[in-house]
DNA sequence: GTAGATGCAAAGTATTTGCGACAAG
DNA sequence: CTTGTCGCAAATACTTTGCATCTAC
């Protein structure tokens, strides 16, 4: 296991307080990709009294210092996912709303590449494959 | 030049008034990617009286019906985009917010092939790069 | 003539923010 | 102590909707 997010929030200087700290368990905890409402009510099972202006501030602030990553996929909510070293990108059932995550190394590779041919230095991506499964 | 979205809407039975005509022919000479404001804007300068919920509706609507392509990058509105023949992926400048549209056949199949690999039909895919202009 | 489209303003969602009280370093 | 955070409710941004009127077919 590498570091936990409160290491993180040491390490970058992110003042420490209850209400992150379960936000940042709770994440931890989460193996899906919850929206902001899912968060809170997972977080307000912990502490009743957090507000969900705290939850928003709170993965926005994450966010920007690289410990969160937000996904606007199809259907307006936000969702938030940790950060750990494998980038990865995801594929949606389409029925379920269930998440795959996978990396393909030559895809990667291939993005970089048509970003060259274009001129550009590729600094970020998104992949979103939908698909159903097969019986 | 194939069929315009007039010839599309009576293909496939969609009453045509004035504002979907008006609202067509701007999103057939748009080559940006307009978000429904943008849209609302050119589409006022044509006919002042069409209201915003009009344009959302049409929209809507074109989306349904497989006209236009609805597009939700990084920033919160919507951006719309006329459908014809070929499909292609979005590189964006992220200082500028340039948009440049390519295709690349070897991207495609792999991302079928990563599909099925986890058991999966694709359906639909999204993506999107992001970049800086080499100089 | 009739089902469906429009305009308007009000209602929804998702998210952000001002402010006084409070807590971390 | 002092700066930044929290909770609350009000505010914003984007989008949808109810309803009475109007229009394409």
């Amino acid at each position: 296991m590498s570091e936990t997010i409160e290491q993180k929030c040491i390490a970058k200087g992110v003042k420490l307080t209850d209400q992150r700290r379960i936000i940042a368990q709770v994440m931890s905890e989460s193996t899906d990709h919850p929206d902001v409402d899912e968060l809170y009510n997972r977080v307000s099972k912990i502490d009743p009294k957090i507000s969900i202006a705290t939850v928003y501030r709170t993965v926005k602030l994450f966010e920007e210092t690289g410990i969160l990553t937000k996904h606007e996929f199809k259907g307006g909510k936000a969702r938030y996912e940790e950060i750990n070293e494998g980038h990865h990108d995801h594929l949606i059932d389409v029925k379920t709303g269930e998440i795959i995550e996978f990396v393909d190394d030559e895809i990667e590779k291939l993005q970089k590449k048509v970003a060259e041919k274009y001129g550009y230095k590729l600094v970020d991506h998104k992949l979103e494959l939908y698909g159903i499964k097969k019986k």
